[in-house]
DNA sequence: TTCAACTTGTGACAAAAGTCACTCTTTTCT
DNA sequence: AGAAAAGAGTGACTTTTGTCACAAGTTGAA
């Protein structure tokens, strides 16, 4: 009956599946659940009781601002987790990003004490913990470089190139608007951006959706 | 002959060194260097040999631009490491980051392999660890709020307060310039946002130097 | 002490980003 | 179809940041 999450574990979780007594603890303790676009699977404030383990879909990690405004931080795409999770988890703090549901998800649940023995137990589950951390520590740092060094433009090309690449496809369906929320930036500016940007053929404009080219 | 080592870990570590195994396997491996400020102990693009655990000092971890230009990503204090010196080298990968001693800094020096061999032994370096993650994924989210939300007197102000926290001082010995190398931004800028400080009474200016108030 | 190097001040201007106000287009709903 | 809502375009203006040029103050070594 547990063949089904067996499977996606393998599928999605290699390098945590192919230790057997790793596999079976966490097949053991932890579920699938699934989550639809738009969803808010995690609030800033919030205690962290379980770490998800993304199989399928994508989420988006905020990052609140005091003012209204929101920053997106990072993305979680299948075979990934949630860094800010683990370690609020770990030091038993409050979550201090916001996670939203940006495409429908299935999420392997593995509740937190579970993760914090498996943690102990098995030396995988930290190998992939680092890579994790690492790959979100690097695309970090590239935002505050491209904040410090780039104008808007470049960011706004960067974010709408890692929309594409996320999603599978060169045309997204998204507003100017919410570009500009996600950056933290305000809608005629990233409109008058995406102007230039198609003015240099770098994408192509059209009502509600934006041909992402390169 | 160890017990200098021994008392440095235990004072500056507490959290690895109250476990005698571990304390004893990280006494027999690892050494004590000492750096002048100035020194630049990790260069971009350098392999990863070793961890360096910090004693005493003040390092400071750069990224660099394709144009010569350089942002202060973090610190690292008394009892912490380089976060990104463990994840390049559980990736084996070269370090995407410099780092530079600011004050003069007693190291212990832990080879990598064996790091590797002790983190998959004893959880207490993993919670080391991802505590250590965690504090460094505040500073850099903090900087990417302050990097989208704020102006750039927010930012010079916070850098100000940082380095009179982390070096014990409320008085700077700094220039204008290196603040305007350390955020990336140039140095009339910075004197600029320095005299608004001072109207604002938040700093003191004097020549080479300054006094920080709050 | 005197000069050279370093540090800071500042005016004038340019570029980037944000704000405000309003229009126009496209989509959606009834 | 027609109206409302959502999305996008744009001019005019302000604020913030960066750039250039040059003056002036400070420090330290010869």
């Amino acid at each position: 009956m547990n063949s089904t999450v067996d499977q996606l574990l393998s599928n999605h979780f290699p390098s945590l599946a192919k230790f057997p007594e790793l596999r079976d603890e966490m097949l053991a303790i932890s579920q699938i659940h699934t989550f639809n676009a738009g969803d808010v699977i995690l609030r800033e404030g919030q205690y962290i009781k379980v770490i998800p383990l993304l199989i399928s879909g994508l989420l988006k990690v905020y990052k609140e601002d005091l003012n209204g405004g929101e920053v997106l931080l990072y993305y979680i795409k299948s075979g990934e987790s949630c860094v800010m999770s683990i370690t609020a988890m770990m030091k038993g703090i409050q979550s201090p990003v916001k996670g939203i549901v940006e495409e429908n998800a299935e999420i392997l649940v593995v509740p937190a004490e579970a993760a914090i023995s498996i943690a102990k137990k098995y030396p995988a589950w930290n190998t992939f913990m680092y890579d994790l951390f690492s790959s979100k520590y690097d695309e970090l740092i590239h935002m505050i470089t491209t904040l410090t060094f780039e104008n808007k433009d470049v960011l706004v090309h960067e974010y709408l190139q890692n929309e594409a690449k996320l999603k599978g496809g060169n045309t997204l369906k998204i507003t100017h608007q919410k570009i500009a929320k996600d950056l933290g930036s305000t809608r005629e500016v990233v409109s008058r951006i995406l102007k230039k940007l198609e003015h240099n053929g770098q994408v192509k404009l059209r009502q509600g959706e934006i041909e992402v080219f390169e």
